[in-house]
DNA sequence: CACATTACTTGACGTATGTCTAATCGTACG
DNA sequence: CGTACGATTAGACATACGTCAAGTAATGTG
């Protein structure tokens, strides 16, 4: 499988076409966040991030399954787009804000102006 | 069917929690550029920006039949990225650069910072 | 240790997605 | 008009994805 935690940085606008290897860990990474369902959790971890959110809560607000909160932020936590830190039998997420900030530097037409 | 060419901007780290129907519209977006072959496209597009690039140009380069390169080209163009324009029997294709940087800046955490 | 709480994993189900071939549409040019 | 060329659409297929209910693992508390 592809590190998908690696940086990676204006692909492809500057350096010419990006490569099949570059483009699939892009695309995977952006496949984390294309959910209506993930963009919503990326949302409430971005601004209530003073200490993380738990998965029950998350499932509570989102009114989803535990089970399905928790799929989902696996899908963001192997894309490297969420930290988890236990405390007591709960877990807590926030996001890795420079991860996503990397993602979407990637992407950005105007980046490396 | 959710207009996907409006504007948005930094729904989810300033404006608070991103509502249902915009956590759809920007994840039926980000979905539009989540797959290898689109990042691709993406990236040839912007590098060859010129005078856009054909269909049959796009599929050989990427060997892959034009009725797949035809496929992907819809979904980026139905999500609002690309643009075409006629000129005789082809189509050429452009990045809307300002609609790939509005997506950006949806999920960008630095945003409106 | 037994029990409660929280999170994760597994298995199942329906739906969506990527790819191709073949057929159709649009435009140009003898 | 008929033929050619480029692009899209339709249909078919395998694969991947989102969701849940049920079961399992990890931690804390009496």
């Amino acid at each position: 499988m592809i590190d998908l935690t690696a940086t990676l940085c204006c692909a492809p606008v500057a350096s010419g076409v990006i490569s099949d290897d570059d483009a699939l860990a892009v695309a995977l990474r952006l496949k984390a966040v294309a959910d209506p369902v993930r963009v919503k959790l990326l949302s409430l971890l971005l601004v209530s991030d003073i200490d993380g959110v738990r998965n029950s809560d998350l499932a509570r607000h989102l009114e989803l399954s535990d089970a399905t909160i928790s799929h989902h932020l696996g899908q963001l936590h192997r894309a490297g787009l969420l930290t988890r830190s236990r405390r007591g039998t709960s877990i807590y997420y926030r996001v890795d804000r420079n991860s996503l900030a990397a993602l979407v530097r990637v992407i950005d037409p105007d980046c490396c102006l």
